[in-house]
DNA sequence: GTTAATATGTTATACTATAACCGTCAAGGA
DNA sequence: TCCTTGACGGTTATAGTATAACATATTAAC
């Protein structure tokens, strides 16, 4: 049996605090490198999503910000969400209008997204194999491929079982 | 040279009012065999769907509909377009809250949406591979596959070859 | 024809996102 | 050091997207 890998944690059971910390630290090491500039509201958004393996609303964020006494105001959270998902550390998930932290900072970001349609939760998977394929279906038409967004939905493996 | 397919319509010069008879014509002979009402309002939302190769917003499509004579308020234009969705003759565009009509309604209408940046043309790429690649990554996680959400964003040949 | 279900229209409201403006602060050059 | 500049984070106000709840009208079933 293989450690769980990297995507594999948001569907099983797992010392979570590793995540928190790990991702954190991560960050802030890549910030480092990068020249960027993870401020205290970024980085405190960073923690809020890093806090749950499943995709949390602009709203909900910012309801947590404000609790800790940031700003209140919608373009607080919008514009530390844009700049995690400008800079890789998080990802918006388009059919939940939400967002959830990056589960490998730093690596490509790019990936496929498996949401849980009953407890919400979100894990990341390589996106390499489905990427092809599409690259492919978009060369048969001359189309040029720039980014390409995979959401799929369906039950985890923990709500599986219990249905 | 093969003729050009369905899929390939939306990129390409065609004659334009057969895509709008001919998808009209196949959504009220898949309504008669399966029951369903395609009712004025319903159709009419179609034809609107039809006349472009992309994707609109539910305002927009209201727009249209208030100038035929038809109610003026967003639940006129979103029941329709939930109908066209819900049944196979149209899909919603997460990336841009938009909806387009399907280019092949009855056949599996699950496909690879290809999005121009530049002109905003949507065009349907079959599903098939990018999908069997997503089921091999949810089989590795446990993750029970239902629906998977491809949107590709990129440029269209005419957009590609004017830059 | 009566009844039940479906569909269409309304008003009002909820949810999501951005524009525009201002004060603060840190970095860098005169 | 002082001043300029630009990034940041806070505000108010507003734009854009979507649905709840209710009334009327049409259609389908009996
Ligand atoms: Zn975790
Ligand atoms: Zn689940
Ligand atoms: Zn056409
Ligand atoms: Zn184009």
């Amino acid at each position: 049996m293989a450690l769980p890998t990297e995507t594999e944690r948001a569907f099983h059971a797992h010392d979570h605090s590793h995540c928190l910390h790990e991702g954190l630290a991560r960050a802030e090491e890549l910030a480092r490198a990068r020249g960027l500039r993870l401020t205290p509201v970024r980085r405190r958004t960073l923690e809020i999503l890093l806090r749950e393996h499943r995709a949390l609303g602009a709203y909900e964020v910012l309801e947590h910000l404000a609790a800790d006494g940031f700003g209140r105001q919608p373009p607080v959270a919008y514009r530390a969400l844009d700049f995690l998902v400008a800079n890789g550390f998080a990802h918006r998930i388009q059919r939940l209008n939400a967002f959830t932290a990056c589960a490998h900072p730093g690596e490509d970001h790019q990936a496929v997204f498996l949401i849980c349609r009953e407890c919400q939760s979100v894990a990341e998977a390589p996106l390499d194999g489905p990427r092809d394929a599409v690259e492919a279906a978009s060369d048969a038409l001359g189309f040029r491929l720039e980014r390409v967004s995979i959401e799929a939905l369906g039950l985890c493996p923990q709500c599986a079982q219990a249905a």
